[in-house]
RNA sequence: GGGCGCGUGGUGGAAUCGGCAGACACGGAGGCCUCAAAAGCCUUUGACCGAGAGGUCGUGCGGGUUCAAGUCCCGCCGCGCCCA
């Protein structure tokens, strides 16, 4: 294969040598990207130890659900994380690049429900296609460090994990409200909850039901979680995201007495506690409303109206949160009065007591005061059951609207009547509350611990076991992992089956050597997938995370995944990295997993995104066996930028097409067998040194445009360098050899990391012998070259362009101005009169103002 | 209801700091090569007026700032996402 350049680039010193292309070996995308692809492999050539001395860099792509070959967002995704590893790589790094899989979840058990197959063995087989397809890709890992959420080391890992947070108070038990199947007499997850709230398997109606749950104090972070989002290079739409969810507001929380109770006839039951953040508004107080699960409701409930309220507290126990908080529905059923009344602390005065759905149990103190006129919720609900609306804001003159939540004097507020800054007015209302005695400033989040406990099989075990006479025991270290058995029968009922399975169930106390309980609930998968980046670092380590690895490569340098798990996957992430540095499972230094992320977009069909159960699914294999895979990578960086959502629609196969081309283009400039090419050797002509330049231009701008993530203009570039030298190789000049062999080794390293397989190839044969393209230094550019010999300057007469000027780019300005008036467009766009004003911006603009 | 993002030719998109709107590609039209086709190559392609030279209009809509606006500001309309 060596002597493929001679042919067909003419050798000759003198004159002209054209060549056909006739002879020219087309390019077999499958036989070259195998070829590469078994080589990466073989060589181990991302493989990178831990003790590699070049600087690290940590490039990784979000942990997937493996649920079959690749699809095309896959590819999306994995062709930009590709990209980012290769093109660190020839930038001098040690890349870390590992891959693995989130591999436990429920599509998996509702597989083996359906076919009986186990769901290990379904998963594995899940994992295998998609490994494969990854790697036809040409997308490379070193997969030496590949993890599987079910490898009993790492099952073992979570396990260590969360005995450590249980020992630390990070983990614990308590009673929450669960989806329940009063048919298959179990907890349902919320995806087995179908949007009209029955139950996927049996169609019961799921009611909510409370249960004893695990969960992580996620809450404890919550500053901290919020605090250092300002640090994080991340995307500011997801940074946003995380704040809103975590959702910090400072205010006030103070006690109600209930009428007709006292301290001694009732202790805590006399009074509701209420948190707002706008107590300044507290006059204006008409009702207090409770959640219809707050545990005063039946209390609170007088003879008369408990028909009416246990219906309405039936009735939304069926509703989700969502329905609930919606805005949607005639108010006048959402509410119902308890018979019973609060005495507002600030007037004195009885006001009802309510319960309306909207207001969640979980979210502050589960009660809120009513202030009609500054709330617009407020104001329709008192609208509804026609309460009083005292307004307690003075809303501007010619205010029109109803409730007005905006600055403005306090009136109707006795000694806080006047004060117009409402930053103010808080804190004399707040001091008043504490004063009184009633309450106490309280920062409140929205953020709610994690429950992380699932009734299912395939996920890993909680590592506890019930005693009677002990109660929650851990296991002891040296019997982890506690693993999955294998014998168990999967029924429809969607209960676990681990809760009948005898051999699992059945133990000891670790503690006390009686007989007890396993732990049958499993761990939400989300925890799985919020430390094996660290695991990553050392995946062969006894230890949950090795210290020394973890200090070596996290953070994460470079994190690339999908937008839809802006809050829950990052925000678990970041919780589990600071709790794991706080039990000392991590270095202390390492408080964020990662630096930079990026979302790309989704690859959509018919407006929603592209997946197997949407029917409009398209798989990649196709192009693989076709044009091959550089070619669909290329398609992919080039379509638009990738941040954004891209619709797949029926011209994409001409646009792939028109991507093959190029590579076709490419290769036959690689293998000089471009269609009559005069290629001489001889000094550099002007034209060649046009070329050598627009080379370093190009090596500048590919590399801005890897740095800012703008692969479609990087593409561009490439192509329009493709098309000048096809164009100058067929004119009659054509170019020196030199120029053409610094140009096409150039753009065969700056396309390596788009397209790695052809430029391998191209690489190899131009250079035999030598180490591949991916092995070669990031190229830089010559400053000195950067500059063009001569730039177009624009002249506009009144901001309209008149005439284009070639000029100097030294041009002084004075020079610039007097060339651009003496210019006989100009002269006549001014039509004789003499110009106002001139702008001179050399050498690029010059607008003469008439 | 609040917040954020987006809106550019027939299509995907480019214009990085307010300075030639439409790079690059797809699609279309015409041509070369060929017995023919495929592949490849060349020309052309925002709209309108004009034989041409050239001119006018043009970045969702309406205003504004500026010598100059796709880009900045104000107000709308539409779509998407997040929060209520």
């Amino acid at each position: 294969m060596g002597g493929v350049r001679d042919p067909t680039y003419a050798a000759g010193t003198l004159g002209f040598h054209p060549t056909r292309s006739s002879m020219a070996e087309a390019y077999d995308p499958q036989a070259v990207e195998t070829k590469w692809q078994a080589h990466w492999a073989s060589e181990g050539t991302y493989q990178v130890d831990n003790d590699d001395p070049r600087p690290s860099a940590y490039v990784l792509n979000m942990y997937p659900y493996p649920s079959g070959p690749a699809h095309m967002g896959h590819v999306r995704n994995y062709t930009f994380g590709d990209l980012n590893v290769r093109y660190r790589t020839m930038q001098g790094h040690a890349v870390l690049s590992p891959f693995g899989f989130d591999s436990f979840g429920l599509p998996a058990e509702n597989a083996a429900i359906k076919t009986g197959t186990h769901p290990r063995t379904f998963t594995d087989a899940r994992i295998e296609e998609l490994k494969a397809s990854i790697q036809r890709l040409g997308a490379v890992y070193d997969w030496r460090r590949e993890i599987r959420s079910h490898d009993p080391a790492y099952m073992r890992g979570n396990q260590k994990i969360f005995l450590e947070f249980l020992q630390a108070g990070l983990a614990y038990r308590a009673n929450a409200p669960v989806n329940w199947c009063p048919g298959c007499q179990t907890v349902l997850a919320n995806e087995q909850v179908l949007a009209d709230g029955t139950c996927e398997r049996s169609g019961d109606v799921v009611i909510k039901r409370d249960l004893e749950q695990w969960f992580f104090k996620i809450t404890a972070y919550a500053d901290e979680l919020l605090g250092a989002i300002d640090a994080l290079e991340w995307p500011e739409r997801v940074k946003t995201m995380q704040r809103n969810w975590i959702g910090r507001s400072e205010g006030v929380e103070f006690d109600l007495p209930v009428a007709g109770r006292t301290d001694e006839s009732h202790g805590v039951d006399s009074k509701i506690t209420v948190f707002t953040t706008r107590p300044d508004t507290a006059f204006g107080m008409t009702f207090v409303v409770l959640a219809p699960e707050h545990r005063l409701v039946a209390g609170l409930t007088t003879e008369d109206r408990r028909g009416e309220v246990e219906a309405f507290v039936d009735r939304v126990a069926r509703e989700s949160d969502i329905e609930r908080q919606s805005s949607e529905g005639p108010l006048d059923k959402r509410g119902v009065w308890t018979g019973s009344f609060a005495i507002n602390p600030f007037t004195g005065r009885e006001v009802p007591v309510y319960l309306a759905d909207y207001v969640l149990g979980t979210y502050g103190t589960g009660a809120v005061m009513a202030v009609p006129a500054e709330d617009q919720r407020d104001w329709d609900f008192a609208t509804a059951y026609g309460l009083p609306i005292v307004r307690t804001v003075q809303p501007p003159a010619g205010w029109e609207g109803e409730a007005y939540a905006g600055d403005g004097p306090r009136i109707n507020s006795e000694w806080l009547d006047g004060l117009t800054d409402t930053a103010e007015a808080k804190r004399v209302a707040i001091d008043w509350v504490v004063a009184q005695g009633i309450g106490r400033p309280k920062v409140n989040f929205r953020l709610r611990d994690w429950l992380l406990s699932r009734q299912r099989y395939w996920g890993c075990p909680i590592p506890v076991v019930h005693c009677p006479v002990d109660g929650i025991v851990a296991v002891p270290e040296d019997q982890l992992p506690v693993l999955l058995p294998d014998d168990v029968e999967f029924l429809p009922t969607g209960e676990s089956p681990l809760r009948h399975h005898a051999g699992f169930l059945r133990t000891t106390c670790p503690r006390c050597g009686g007989p007890a309980e396993r732990e049958t609930d499993t761990m939400d998968t989300f925890v799985d997938s919020s430390w094996y980046f660290q695991r990553f670092t050392d995946p062969w380590s006894d230890e949950p995370v090795d210290k020394a690895a973890a200090e070596r490569w996290m953070p994460v340098d470079q994190y690339i995944g999908g937008i839809e798990h802006a809050i829950l996957h990052l925000l678990y992430a970041r919780f589990y990295t600071k709790a794991m540095a706080d039990v000392g499972l991590v270095p202390a230094g390492v408080r964020e997993p990662f630096t930079r992320l990026f979302t790309q977009g989704m690859i959509t069909a018919d407006g929603k995104k592209m997946s197997k159960s949407s029917g409009r699914s398209v798989a990649p294999s196709h192009y693989f066996d076709t044009v091959g895979a550089d070619s669909l990578r290329l398609f992919h960086l080039f379509v638009g930028p990738p941040q954004e959502d891209f619709e797949w629609s029926e011209q994409v196969d001409s646009m792939i097409e028109g991507c093959s081309r190029f590579v076709n283009r490419l290769w036959r400039l690689g293998i000089g067998g471009v269609e009559r090419a005069t290629v001489v050797d001889r000094a550099p002509s002007p034209d060649d040194l046009e070329v050598e330049k627009a080379t370093h231009r190009l090596i500048e701008r590919v590399s801005s445009d890897y740095e800012r993530w703008s692969y479609n203009t990087a593409v561009a570039a490439a192509m329009e360098m493709v098309n000048t030298l096809h164009a100058r190789l067929g004119s009659p000049e054509g170019l020196a050899r030199s120029t053409v062999d610094f140009a096409v080794d150039t753009l065969l390293l700056l396309v390596a990391p788009m397209a790695p397989h052809v430029a391998a190839e191209l690489w190899e044969r131009r250079h035999p012998g030598q180490p591949s393209v991916h092995a070669q230094a990031w190229p830089s550019a010559d400053p000195a070259q950067l500059a063009m010999a001569s730039v177009t300057m624009v002249v506009q007469v009144n901001g309209k362009a008149r005439e284009r000027l070639e000029v100097d780019p030294a041009i002084t300005e004075a020079e610039a101005v007097a060339l651009a008036l003496a210019a006989p467009k100009v002269a006549a766009a001014l039509g004789g009169s003499a110009p106002k004003k001139v702008i001179a911006k050399p050498p690029r603009i010059i607008n003469v103002v008439a």
